[in-house]
DNA sequence: CAGCATCGTCGATACGCATCGACGAACCGA
DNA sequence: TCGGTTCGTCGATGCGTATCGACGATGCTG
């Protein structure tokens, strides 16, 4: 491999001029940046990470937590892993893996070895146990979630509170007069994931203003207990009934759930769940949704830390972004109110 | 930060002696390795991993190459990350993400600026493009996938032959004379992603030696064209029909369809999809399965590669392991022969 | 008790890059 | 023509660790 002082003798200059055409940090002449250039091109030059980290104290390295999932989510929270990578690349930097079944110490680890500069946190729960941690390193973190206690945090996510409102809103809006909303898998409520008590405040706060009623029943994958959450709506439901499943794994469980009852959504019964665009269109009756728009969020997550390292921030910072939700008609609900 | 010197300085010692004291590379005695590990603890000191990579060429750390994810099989890969994530802690090594985005340029990056001391590439295709750059790579690589040429590669992955012979295998048994087997979706179809083949090469040969019928058709997510395949399949079959599933995305297009035609799996007809335990026993009717052991292959690629790096390996290595599949009898296959 | 190997520790050096101060050259206006 | 800039380059140093050679201390053999 070679180095720098290499390119530097093959070029008739100093080891410091190398780097200064490099960094772009001094000026240099056009005739002395030519002749590195070339040199780097000729022996095919890569600087050496480590001793660029060890120089610069910077590793260009962002740590990403991903958490232990329960099955279901995997496909998920891959959308997010993939746009953080490539975004990072955007902004010239790598993403480690960092498991949560690390924990706590996983994170000191990381960021106390100095292999990355910062971390970006999936999943945070409401009351996360590393929260602590995160305020105690002194690096950037940005962390997709919010906690009950943001101070002092950088935070974004999707605006589950818009979703909520969007999802009865409309409904309402197609002549709905009581809308059933599924509860997230166990998995995922047990996590206390504040995001859910976002999205039902969303369609409560709605429910109110437009005079609907809003049902909250328990979701998940069992079916006997969705069933019987379906069947409880049916009965508690005066015209037409409508579903939000904002969970994609319980989606599965409702149709069939529905279909059972000899319901077809877009006919007998609204249902309004979350999907990406293409797999919503690869439905039986493509489904309408609300999308959380997790690439997105990732993009703000990575361009988030990146600015944070660039401004060399130490101390805490505070921030807090929602990204706004989108709401997409497809055959899965009414379109007109009933009787219009 | 505390460094070494730190370390050295409150314990009274040498930093090389702190140094050797962490590695384990010469004797020190009880008492010396006392009053470092102590003042280890008190300064909280961790080990630079950029100074350490530099001094020492290994920077602990493995890329990991992951594919550009036709949406649905996201889930699937997560599983093959996420058993890599934690098995490579248990060699104390790290993953840096690679995305496919980067392509085999990526991979000289990486390998270049010495970000990473191996690489583990998933999903490598028959006739992959990154391979003249893999083989021109002067470190360990490690292959999920076997490509037409394997010759001075390192190969791992499920032994699909051997899946579709059990698979074959246990439907013959069960009675059935014809077998129909549906392809994978388009997407890994035209990757030229060469587990396709080994698998139908697997089924032909189980099916010529037990004199049963076996039919390939298309496969895919697409409802139109796997309801032909379906079709064409059920007016081709004498007796109780069967198929094979192996691509997770196509068996609930599939099971659609069975159920459109009044055909109960494990009662008019036997299924054998891909799909973890969970999931399996998730359906509502539980799926009789053949496991393509992905945490196992991912445990595996990790030990390899951990182990060619250990052995310091320089020049190209050869080897091709195959890990052993498990098919699983669940409700979605008959039991016994019909009429026996 | 001399002679010698072994053990445990130290000091010095190298790893490859970034960065700082210094310095010569070219250029400006007076 | 001279002092003062600005521009472009160089040499030296530091980043934190691993590792090599050296060396005193200790234990053993004859």
């Amino acid at each position: 491999m070679p180095t720098s002082k290499d390119v530097a003798q093959a070029a008739g200059v100093a080891q410091s001029t190398v780097s200064y055409v490099l960094s772009g940090k001094r000026p240099i002449s056009e005739k002395t940046r030519k002749k590195v250039e070339d040199a780097i091109q000729q022996l095919t030059y890569q600087p050496n990470a480590g001793a660029r980290a060890l120089a610069s104290r910077r590793t260009r390295v962002i740590g990403l937590v991903i958490p232990f999932i329960p099955e279901l989510h995997m496909a998920s929270i891959m959308e997010f892993v993939s746009v953080i990578a490539n975004t990072a690349r955007l902004y010239d930097h790598d993403i480690l893996l960092v498991t949560e079944d690390e924990g706590a110490p996983g994170l000191q680890r990381v960021v106390g070895q100095q292999i990355c500069d910062g971390l970006i946190l999936m999943q945070v729960e409401g009351d996360d146990e590393r929260l602590p941690v995160v305020r105690s390193l002194h690096v950037p973190v940005v962390l997709i979630g919010i906690p009950h206690d943001p101070s002092g945090l950088v935070c974004i996510d999707a605006d589950f509170e818009m979703a909520g409102e969007q999802c009865v809103r409309d409904l309402a809006a197609a002549g709905h007069t009581v809308i059933s909303v599924l509860d997230w898998q166990r998995e995922v409520v047990d996590r206390h994931v504040n995001y859910v008590e976002r999205f039902m405040s969303g369609t409560d706060k709605a429910g109110e203003s437009l005079g609907v009623k809003v049902l909250h029943l328990p979701g998940g994958t069992d079916r006997d207990v969705l069933a019987e959450s379906v069947d409880k709506a049916l009965a508690e439901t005066t015209g037409v009934p409508a579903f939000i499943a904002p969970d994609g794994t319980v989606q599965d469980v409702l149709r069939r759930a529905l279909s059972n009852r000899g319901l077809t959504p877009g006919k007998d019964v609204s249902v309004i769940g979350s999907a990406t665009p293409t797999l919503a269109e690869l439905q039986p009756i493509p489904l309408s949704t609300i999308d959380l728009r997790p690439a997105e969020v990732s993009r703000r997550a990575v361009k988030l830390i990146c600015e944070l390292l660039e401004a060399n921030v130490q101390g805490p910072t505070e921030s807090l972004q929602l990204v706004p939700t989108v709401i997409t008609h497809r055959s899965s609900t009414l379109r007109t109110p009933p009787g219009s």
